[in-house]
DNA sequence: AAGAACGTACTATTTGTATAATATCAGAGT
DNA sequence: ACTCTGATATTATACAAATAGTACGTTCTT
């Protein structure tokens, strides 16, 4: 596999595949309505065309309206941005980067709980 | 404290601060004889100026050069960059993170294992 | 003192991101 | 036929990111 074809996306480019990701597919009107911010229609429109440039969407036409699809999985973009990040901040060390995920405050003793449960399954 | 004053960094200005902090300090010339790519002078001179701009480096002279200095820990951007990730394609759930980490991945067995013991110690 | 060598300041180009106004077109209803 | 509505198409603005050229100053060397 190419090192060089890297699912990454913009935050406002985020925004929306999550939502296709979510219910599977949506036209222009269905996404702005969904998303959170207040955005005009031609700016829905237009991110949903950059999206099908690079390949990340495709769509087909219903009724008069343009009915848009992820042409990419979920988890491939998040391999993709969790590998950059690793690669980028924490020198390929995944140790490095779960002692900065569980030093963080905000997790409980709850969730640590839980994540060390998932390694033991893992582990067998 | 305030979630405004996030910690992030471009790809270049990441490659940058990179050698800042492995050196503790650097001019112009450092930088760019340490940095992979080879880049135009005032191409890291932009950049650096960018940063300082940002508030995450400053700089002092030194003899008729300028020595620039990190004023930002590399723990607080790997937290922000992480928590942004987090936020934004993990939906806030570190297990989902976790589960990205160890799956697809290929981390030796050594690896989960270690993995572990760092929750174990967390846990006590 | 001349001139290379090194340094910063200023300016510019290109590309990408984010946002949206305006124009146009097709069908539904009257 | 005419207009309203919802949709796309075209075009534009502003700003950030990445890269670098040119101008000009200072110091070291011959």
């Amino acid at each position: 596999m190419n090192d060089k074809d890297e699912t990454i996306f913009t935050e406002r480019e985020l925004d929306i595949m999550d939502i296709l990701w979510d219910r599977g597919s949506g036209t222009v009107g269905e996404v702005r309505e969904a998303i959170h911010d207040e955005l005009a229609y031609t700016t829905v429109l237009t991110i949903l065309r950059t999206l099908e440039k690079k390949g990340y969407v495709g769509h087909e036409p219903e009724g008069k309206a343009h009915r848009y699809h992820p042409l990419v999985e979920r988890d491939e973009a998040r391999e993709s941005h969790l590998r950059r990040l690793l690669r980028n901040l924490f020198s390929g060390s995944p140790e490095l980067l779960l002692t900065q995920l569980v030093s963080d405050r905000n997790l409980s003793e709850e969730e640590l709980r839980r994540l060390r449960e998932l390694l033991d399954r893992r582990l067998g």
